[in-house]
DNA sequence: CAGTGGTCTAGACCACTGC
DNA sequence: CAGTGGTCTAGACCACTGA
């Protein structure tokens, strides 16, 4: 109700608004007043309070849903554990019981599989020539049923022609584990990771909301000779926190 | 100029101005037709362009400069290396040297210290009781002059009582090491990271551009006994890739 | 069927930029 | 001073939701 801060309009209905989310005057979920009722409230056009519901939008505090209303939004977050030290830094994530151990449902849709050229994005990190042709196996991953993360790996054709990581199936034993019976052992990846707001087709992809990040993760693993693999997933930041365990954490749970 | 697309009008003008950005026919740093001419080329009202113009601005894609124009962002991207693999784990990211290696000046604020009781997710990560008193040290740092990192670390309060800890200076030899010598002795850490969008306050504090999410890392450093410091730093996500290097990564450039 | 948010128009005045 | 984007108004019609 009281406006204390100062600038346009809009950015002073959205910083009172801001304001009464924190302090739970709307709590999650609530409802917030229509738009009508808001032009009401701050004797502003509706355009006004529109600017002033984006803004809260794009900061990915409330959602819009048409015809029902305008909603606190609520963050029910996943821990996904990435990195581990440990002799061989031989972990690869394992989505079904990273998501099973926090009372979620995983779910994964098909692999496909397309040989394609490298991109610089690629190559660079693959360390191998630009167009080199490189196997590229992806699958959407579920949590709850909902699309949850988009998870494309690359291989140097030369590494993955004529092995099961040409069929579009899951591998049994673990990528990781089955490069290394394939000859291609493991010691060691960097991680480069990044967020971005997400194109159009990320947001369909991934059921994303207004204001939501995603955050994007690249894995280069390396065998004593060369790059072996690079995996790109794309995590949505409303339902994902990534975690490293570096060192000894013995004193810490999880 | 072709609209391929469908839904509504302004989001069929943000696909088509997409699209053309993405083709390199505006490139980056370059000048958007200014609003006028927006109307003009699509044959719609002032509203519906900015309504487009405002998505893309959302999606980092393009900023808006008052009496200037609309321009295309680029983004300039350093990296920050957060975690090695390492007996010890003893990693300290040194701020001022990974900016110079990256060609790039370094600087910083003063350090702020302050004592208040823990909240939840500071008590939480430290493993202390909810209110219980903390130190909290707190630093901007700079890239090329424009602040670019904000970091605050908590210490419990009977680890930082008495020491360089409450003085509101930089310690020297890096605080592991500092800790080290005051009998805590750093044998590992959680890092824990999440992206968001950033609120009005760290917007101004960041000078963050519309459409740009920030990176958090709540990095929990503990003894063999307890947690001996928790760190929240705030990342722009338009300045930084995070990086992780775990195992041997021999063959790889950093 | 009343109420909701989504889209769109056609104006207006403003502060600021850069010539 | 002309051109830019920023703010704001007052309308309109639409599709959808839920009682």
């Amino acid at each position: 109700m009281v406006e204390r801060s100062q600038g346009p309009r809009y950015r002073r209905i959205a910083d009172d608004l801001r304001a009464k989310i924190d302090q739970k005057v709307y709590a999650a979920d609530d409802q917030l007043p229509s738009e009508p009722e808001l032009m009401e409230e701050y004797g502003v056009s509706r355009n006004t309070v529109r600017l002033a519901l984006n803004l809260l939008a794009n900061e990915g505090r409330i959602v819009s849903q048409p015809g029902r209303g305008t909603f606190v939004r609520t963050r029910t977050v996943l821990n996904f554990t990435l990195g581990v030290e440990g002799p061989g830094s031989e972990h690869d994530p394992e989505y079904r019981s990273e998501i099973e151990a926090q009372q979620r449902t995983p779910g994964w849709g098909p692999v496909t599989m397309r040989v394609l050229p490298a991109t610089t994005g690629i190559a660079d990190r693959l360390r191998i020539p630009i167009e080199d042709l490189v196997v590229l196996r992806q699958i959407t991953r579920q949590v709850d049923g909902e699309p949850a993360l988009i998870q494309r790996s690359y291989y140097p054709l030369d590494i993955a022609l004529n092995t099961a990581l040409t069929k579009q199936q899951e591998i049994e034993q673990g990528t990781i584990a089955y490069l290394a019976e394939l000859g291609h052992q493991q010691i060691g990846y960097r991680d480069q990771l990044l967020a971005r707001m997400p194109g159009p087709q990320e947001t369909e992809e991934l059921r994303l909301g207004q204001g939501v990040p995603v955050m994007e993760l690249f894995r280069t693993a390396n065998s004593a000779e060369r790059s072996i693999r690079l995996t790109h997933t794309i995590f949505p930041a409303d339902l994902f926190h990534l975690v490293y365990n570096v060192g000894d954490i013995s004193p810490q749970d999880r």
